[in-house]
DNA sequence: CCTCCATCCTGTGGGC
DNA sequence: TGCCCACAGGATGGAG
């Protein structure tokens, strides 16, 4: 078993993560051209389907805002040209001085107005760009996301009844995309420990009160990750690799903490296999069957 | 449509 | 000390 330090030497990123990105981003370049396009690495922008085009659809547009939904962030440029990134498990994004050196794997590199970049920094190339037009946009995979988990949570109602009759198991259904848009393998994992749920208990078997748990455990869950970004977002030790890990630690209630106690109740906590993730749990706190 | 599973990739650390 | 290998995970696409 990997030390937890290990586990999380790299954080991937989450919605937490793509969000302080996202702000990181929007005053320093709304409002900017594009002046320059490089592509240090082709499988980058493996998703746009004339190559050439990603650098020449972007030249000399301005920059109008930067969105997020779900883990995608949506730089929308004049002309209806949006630039779609994935941050994938390795991909972050830094700001940069024109001659300032490139971190290794700087793959992707945005120039605007020949004074400030934007560095894709992804040494496992899990991550993306391209550059999109409305048609394109509306047949992208970020076109068939759910709801934004933190700014468009459905509500219980809702979620029971995209739930109901389900069989995979909540944990999967927490990383469906197009369910809610959001979640990764560690924050669903703090949800379901926050709800009282087993991760492994089929979708459509939680009751109204567990799917009104679930679903009011993604919020706050968010938002103390989004914290821990916001606050170290202030130093630039956070654009390094590693910088925030100390903090994700003590914030974890559960994922990758097999084998320490539940800092609910003392069990230690365990882990399994859920649709080849790793799932973590307290089985006092998360029952794996539904108690009658 | 739903569920399950393989695939992409590379830094890391455990084991020998 | 150094080498090897398993492991981590988000999204996609194919099989059943």
């Amino acid at each position: 078993m990997p030390s937890l330090s290990s586990r999380m030497g790299r954080q991937v990123p989450e919605l937490p993560e793509v969000e302080s990105s996202r702000r990181y981003l929007e005053e320093p370049l709304v409002g900017r051209s594009v002046t320059g396009v490089a592509v240090g690495r082709a499988r980058m922008i493996r998703h746009q389907a004339i190559p050439v085009d990603f650098t020449s659809r972007l030249l000399g547009r301005k920059l109008m805002a930067v969105d997020r939904k779900g883990k995608y962030l949506l730089l929308r440029f004049d002309a209806d040209m949006t630039l779609v990134m994935h941050l994938g498990m390795s991909g972050r994004l830094q700001l940069a001085l024109p001659g300032e050196e490139c971190a290794p794997h700087s793959n992707v590199v945005i120039g605007f107005d020949d004074e400030i970049e934007l560095r894709l920094v992804d040494p496992r190339t899990f991550g993306f760009a391209v550059a999109v037009t409305p048609e394109e946009l509306a047949v992208h995979s970020v076109a068939r996301l759910g709801p934004d988990a933190l700014n468009a949570l459905p509500r219980t109602s809702a979620f029971r009844t995209a739930l109901r009759e389900r069989t995979a198991p909540i944990k999967s259904l927490l990383l469906d995309q197009r369910i809610i848009a959001g979640l990764g393998n560690i924050y669903a994992d703090e949800v379901l420990f926050r709800a009282r749920v087993h991760g492994s208990r089929p979708g459509g078997s939680l009751n109204g009160e567990e799917v009104r748990r679930v679903r009011a455990a993604i919020g706050p869950v968010l938002k103390a990750g989004l914290r821990a970004g916001g606050t170290s977002l202030d130093d630039l030790a956070y654009l390094l690799p590693d910088g925030r890990a100390g903090e994700y630690l003590q914030r974890l209630r559960v994922y990758g903490r097999s084998g320490l106690p539940c800092r609910s109740c003392g069990t230690p906590i365990e882990r399994m296999v859920l649709g080849q993730r790793s799932h973590f749990f307290c089985r006092t706190c998360q029952p794996p069957f539904r108690p009658r």
